[in-house]
DNA sequence: AAGCTTGTTGACTAAAATAGTCAACAAGGG
DNA sequence: CCCTTGTTGACTATTTTAGTCAACAAGCTT
């Protein structure tokens, strides 16, 4: 079960518009430089964020690419959904079809745990979290508060 | 992210064979025709299982495949990472190598946060657990405790 | 308007992973 | 000896992922 670099470059991308949020837009090279993404790829990955609404396009001179929505706003698995499409699918957690008796599977039950358990986790990340992480990864000199 | 094939049979296959705990062996034809899954496929997956010492086979007339270890050792983390490899690999997750600045990259603590929700929710499902659901879903008759 | 810059789109290719097949073989039972 | 059943490794097919290319659209500058 591997995240594909979709989801990886695309949130990596992301972090760089957040980080830049309020400032003028950002070249699509420049993210892909920064972050090593191949720059037609990385294309092919902001088209799908910037129909969701997350992410607005300047074409022309100054042009590039920025937040549309406050990084507060932008939730992870919502970047994760729009990217890979929906997690751990098994086909019968989203169409109860494929197997016989999918009522009665357990197994199925399992996996739909498992999706839900990464939800959880990715529900509660916005870029705006990540920004933060970002900084306080940054200043380690900081006096650490009881520890 | 998917979960592919090789773990969806494999763990129904394992179900099945906790289900028969301390019976005869069962046949792997047996599993692939109860399971939908392609004999020569299935055979392949219980290869690593028997390396792993959670199935035994026996060969020749009334031959089959059987749990070693019992139900309630055989935990679904394991298995999965024996049939997928390791979960949510983003690379970096396991080799720190990858990425530049792995240690700065908020993004891989994310992922990581992932890994480890994902294998919580395996880590505390054994085949007999798996056994236990089964049971209470074939007997919906039963008048529920309190509810 | 000309020409530059930058993003957009869709078709295409390459590479890798996944899924599945086949056939020769090994081991055990009758 | 022959039948049954699992084992192994090589092979193929399919699908997904990753990446490329080229023509295009839109905006800015002069």
């Amino acid at each position: 079960m591997k995240l594909s670099t979709r989801a990886r470059y695309g949130t990596k991308a992301l972090l760089e518009l957040a980080l830049h949020w309020g400032e003028e837009p950002v070249l699509l090279k420049a993210i892909a430089q920064r972050q090593q993404i191949p720059l037609p790829y990385l294309e092919h990955l902001i088209a799908p964020l910037v129909q969701a609404g997350i992410v607005k396009s300047t074409r022309g001179t100054r042009g590039g690419v920025s937040l549309l929505k406050p990084p507060e706003e932008v939730i992870l698995s919502e970047v994760i959904q729009l990217l890979e499409g929906s997690i751990v699918v098994v086909e019968c957690v989203d169409n109860p079809e494929c197997c016989s008796r999918s009522d009665l599977c357990v197994t199925h039950d399992i996996w739909d745990e498992v999706k839900e358990a990464i939800n959880k986790v990715l529900e509660c990340v916005t870029l705006h979290d990540l920004v933060e992480r970002q900084k306080q990864k940054e200043q380690p000199n900081m006096l650490k508060p009881s520890l």
